[in-house]
DNA sequence: GTCTATAGCCGGATAGAC
DNA sequence: GTCTATCCGGCTATAGAC
């Protein structure tokens, strides 16, 4: 096996032991144990325990914004972007839901260059999706609350989807998709 | 100063490092620090980090569950009771928004006794909301989608409202509520 | 590529002086 | 009530045998 392969199934293990934990609390012990090897083996694959955590987040981080930019650079209308938005974070979701804990728990965690990086990549993401609802709001597609309550709560249910989605096991992607479309746009009553 | 009052502060001071940084990276000598005392003298007003850390989670997870109880056990109508709901979560985001980063990211540090003790909580916490949503929707009060979909995005937002709330310093908590009621029960378009 | 052994450091917590 | 000094265990990471 290369050891691409095997560095990747470290990352997969590790993520699965990050989103129940938290990075700080998982040793590399813990995730060698996971892996049934010893602690030391490990480090052939990679060099620390910190660049497994900026591989998840990075490489997590990277495709939002990938996506984001598409969106935010399409000439689609304002409601069909943020029904573009709700798509990818479930798409992203079901591909990696336990990557996605640590890119919203343990980000804090990357060092230096890597925590830039990221902090950027979350400012110019959240920034994108407040100019779509901006733009919405003024060609009076949605309703005109304060932009900011909208932005939050809209990420804030994307977000968190990666702790909710893996328990409802016998729910259809393309439902999930067009009823979370409609109680987002819609509202509940 | 009585011991208990030095230890609402070390509980303060513990609250705001665990929302920075999550209850493993934080070592009882930045506690110390940021009490400006040393780590050994924590332990006059204090047994453990996890007494720490049990007081701030269990305390508010008591809270939450009064709260709901009060509301679930009214003759009130479904859409008012939801309203309530989200009037109980900003209330206690005001009080104590740095506290709430442990109850959600830090629940599982806790140890046997009250980890069993929050788990029932919360799932209590989650089915009275399931049941008063069920509810609803029997009465036509609420649209029929998915059940779930309705209650995991509704507390997503409630729950993280902690991270967003105090970055927007010149927001009125009344027309948060107000707001946040809106968006969450009729949407956005 | 995995192992054993271990370096070197830092963690929570305690003892006892003041 | 806070301090200094310290125990002791667990942490990440490395060295070197197989």
């Amino acid at each position: 096996m290369k050891p691409e392969n095997r560095k990747q199934e470290i990352v997969k293990a590790a993520s699965i032991l990050f989103k129940e934990k938290g990075y700080s609390a998982v040793t590399m012990r813990d995730l060698a144990k996971a892996m049934g090897i010893k602690a030391a083996s490990l480090y052939n694959h990679i060099q620390s325990k910190q660049e497994i955590l900026s591989t998840i987040i990075i490489d997590l981080a990277e495709e939002f914004t990938e996506g984001m930019n598409k969106i935010s650079e399409s000439d689609q209308k304002t409601i069909q972007k943020i029904e573009n938005i709700i798509e990818l974070h479930i798409d992203v979701t079901l591909r990696n839901a336990d990557g996605l804990a640590s890119l919203n728990n343990d980000w804090m965690h990357l060092e230096e260059d890597n925590l830039q990086y990221f902090e950027k990549m979350r400012y110019d993401y959240e920034n994108n999706f407040r100019k779509i609802v901006q733009k919405g709001t003024e060609d009076k597609e949605i309703k005109s609350f304060n932009i900011e309550i909208i932005v939050f709560s809209t990420l804030s249910t994307l977000r968190t989807l990666y702790l909710w989605y893996p328990k409802q096991k016998d729910i259809d992607a393309d439902i999930l998709k067009k009823d979370m479309i409609s109680v987002l746009l819609s509202g509940i009553v």
